[in-house]
DNA sequence: CATGAATGAGCTTTCATTCAT
DNA sequence: AATGAATGAAAGCTCATTCAT
C-alpha cells in the first residue's frame, strides 16, 4: 500500500516531466532543452529532474519512449479496427497522418530527439539499426504480405514499398508555405498512389 | 585588386571553415558541433570563425546553403541530361539517392541543420516554409507537370505525388539493421513504384 | 524505561552511522564522503543521518571522537600492562604503531578527519591548540617523566622528546613503496633508537 | 620573440593562479577551495582557470609540484653549504623546521593537498608508493649513509632513522596550544636527540 | 523512527563571443 | 588576417538539509 502510492507519486511525477520535455522540445528544441527550461515549464526545481532521473540521457531515452508508445498506439489501435489488407493500409496511413496532425507537440519532440539525440559514441539515433523493433514498420510490412499473399497487392520488394509509405507520411509535416493541404485530403491521395502502385499484375515476383 | 586579392583569401577561408563544419557535423553531430570543435578541425582559431561569420547561427545558415547548393547542383545536372519526362524523372530519382550514398558526410551534415538550427524566433528549419524556393521541389513538380501535359503521367495531385517521391528518397538514408539494400537497386524499385503509380488513366484531374 | 529503550535504540543507530562514516572515509577519503555516500555503506537514507546527527560537522566531529576514544583505549590498556617506565615506553610505541597496523581504516579515517575538517572559523583541526587534552600525549610524558624522575631517562625537554615519539609513530603509516617494512620490526628499532637517545647522562636539564 | 612574449604571459598567469590556490588552500582548506574561491582571490573568471589548467586536478598536482620544489631548494640548499654529515644533518634539521615557520602558507597548502587529494582511483597521495623520488628523503638517506661509513653515525636501519627525523620534523607544525615552542629552540633539541641516538657504538649493523 | 520528495546553493566545465595585439 | 587571453552565462550535476508523511 505504502509502496503502491509511492510508486504512484513517482510515476505521475515521472510523467510529469517527460509531459514538461515534450512541451519543451516543442518550444524551443532540443539543443537549447536544458535542464533547467524543462524544470521551468514544469515548475520544479532541476534537482528534482536529478532525482527522478539518472541523467539527462536517461530522460531523453524514456521521453522518446514513451512518444513511440503512445504513437504507436494511436496508430495500430486505428490500423486494425478492420481485416482487410487494403482497409488496413488505409487506416494506417490516414491514422499515421492524423496523428501528427493532432498531435503536432509530440510529433515535434519526437523528431527533436530522433534527429538530434546519440549514443555515447557519436551514433545518430536515425542511423541506429532498428532490428525489426520499429512496431509500425514491422505491422506495415505485415500488411502488405498479408495483400501479396492474398493476391490483392502486386508488390515487388515489400520492404521498397514501406520505406515509399513510411517516408510518404514523414513528409506530410514538413508541408508548408503555399501548398498547404489538410490531413485527410493528403492521407486520401497518399492512398490513392499507393493502391495505385500495388494494383498492377505482373510485378509481384523479386 | 588589393580587395580583391583579399575577397579571395576570406573567400578561401569561409570555404575551409565550412568545410570543416560539415566535417564536424558528420563526426559529432550538430549538439557538440561547438566553435571549438570546427575550429580545432580546421587547424584554426575560434577567433577566426567569428571574424569570417557573424555569429553561430551564420555561420550554420551560411553551410546549410552551400550544402543545399551542392546537392541540388549534383542532382539537377544529372536529372537534366536526358529530355522526356519519364527518364528525367528516373535520372531525378537515381541522383538523389546516390548523392546520399556518395556524399554521407555532405548529407548527414544537411540533416544535422535542418533538423537542429532554428531561427531567432525557435522556428524550426524544417517548419519554414519554403515558398516555392527548394529548387529539388520546384524541378520535380516541373517535371511531373510535363509529363502530365504530354499525357505521360497519370496523377491526380502533383503536390503530393512530389512529396510521396521525395518521401521516398528521404528514406533511403534511414534504411539500417537487416534489411540494407544498395542505392542503385533502391532506386529501381522506387522508380519502378512511382511509373506505375502514374501509369492508370483515369486519375488526372484534380 | 521507554525513554532508556528509544535512547539506546538511538545510540545504536548513531554506532551505526559512525562506523558507516569511518568505512566511507576509508573508501573513498574525506572530500567524496557526502552524506549519501555514508547513507548507502549504512543502508539507510540520508534523512536519516541528519535526524541523528545537527549536521554534517557534529557527525564528523562525534566520529573523530570516536576514533579518538578508541585507539587510546586500545594503546593505554597495553602500555599499562607493565609498570617500569621504560617497559612502558617500549610498549606504548609497539601499540601506538600496532593500532595503525591491525586498524587501518579506522587509522586512516582519523587521518581524513584531522587533515581535512575545519571549525566553522576555517580553523583546521590540526592546528587547534590541544590543551592538554590529547591522552596519549599526555600518558607518553607522564612516563617520559617517571623515567626521568627515577634516573632512569635522561632527557632535556620532555615535550621535545614526546614530539619525536609521536612523530616516529605517525610517520610508520606513511610507510611505502620499495622500503616497506613491518609493524614489530619499526616498532623495534625505534624503540631502540628512542632508548638509545636517552641513555646516555649529562642530559638531563632543561 | 611572440612565442617567447606569450610564453612568458601564460607562464606568469599560472604562476598567479598557483599563488592564488595556495592563499586559498591555506584560508579556507582544501574542502572548500573550489575554483570559484581561488577565481576570487586571483581576481578573475573561473573560466580562466580553466584555459589555463585542463581541470581542477590538473591545477592541484601542479600546485602540488610547485610546492614540492620550493620546499626542497629551501632545504637542500640550506643543506649543503657543510660537507660534515653531522653538520649536513643539523642543517636539513633546522631547514626543515624554519621553512615551516617561514612558510606557513606554502606549508599548509602542501599539508591540505597531500591529506586530502586522491587518484582517480582513490588511491590518497599520502598513502603512494614514493619509489625513492622524495628529494628529502633521498638526501636524508645519502647523509646517514655517509656518516656511518664515516664511522661517525651508530645507526642500525638508515631508513627507521629517517622515517624518525622526518616524523620529528613533520610533528612541529602541530604543536600548538600551551606547550609552544620556537623552531630555533625545537630545531636544537631534536638535532641533539637524533645525535645522541647515533653516537653508542654497537648498533651499526643489522 | 525513518523515509521519499523536494530544493537552493554550489560545484566544475564548456560555451560563443570580444578585444588587444 | 589571425590569435591568445579573457569573460559572463549557462550547462549538467551533486550537495546538505528540510519537511510531510
Amino acid at each position: 500500500m505504502e509502496t503502491n502510492k509511492n510508486t504512484f507519486i513517482q510515476e505521475a511525477r515521472k510523467q510529469q516531466i517527460i509531459e514538461a520535455t515534450i512541451r519543451t522540445l516543442g518550444d524551443i528544441g532540443y539543443v537549447k532543452a536544458s535542464l533547467a527550461q524543462i524544470a521551468k515549464r514544469a515548475s520544479i526545481s532541476t534537482a528534482l529532474i536529478s532525482y527522478h532521473f539518472a541523467d539527462r540521457q536517461d530522460l531523453i531515452e524514456q521521453c522518446l519512449q514513451a512518444l513511440i508508445d503512445q504513437s504507436a498506439t494511436y496508430i495500430l489501435t486505428k490500423t486494425y479496427t478492420v481485416d482487410e489488407p487494403a482497409s488496413q493500409l488505409a487506416n494506417f496511413i490516414e491514422a499515421s497522418i492524423a496523428y501528427q496532425a493532432t498531435h503536432p507537440k509530440e510529433n515535434v519532440a519526437l523528431l527533436e530527439i530522433v534527429f538530434n539525440a546519440r549514443t555515447v559514441n557519436d551514433v545518430p539515433f536515425y542511423k541506429l539499426p532498428d532490428d525489426g523493433e520499429d512496431p509500425l514498420l514491422k505491422a506495415l510490412c505485415n500488411i502488405l504480405n498479408k495483400g501479396k499473399e492474398q493476391g490483392k497487392f502486386y508488390v515487388t520488394s515489400v520492404n521498397v514499398m514501406a520505406k515509399v509509405i513510411q517516408g510518404a507520411i514523414g513528409e506530410y509535416m514538413l508541408i508548408g508555405g503555399p501548398f498547404s493541404i489538410d490531413a485527410e485530403q493528403y492521407s486520401e491521395e497518399v492512398t490513392k498512389i499507393i493502391w495505385t502502385a500495388m494494383k498492377v499484375e505482373g510485378t509481384n515476383n523479386a
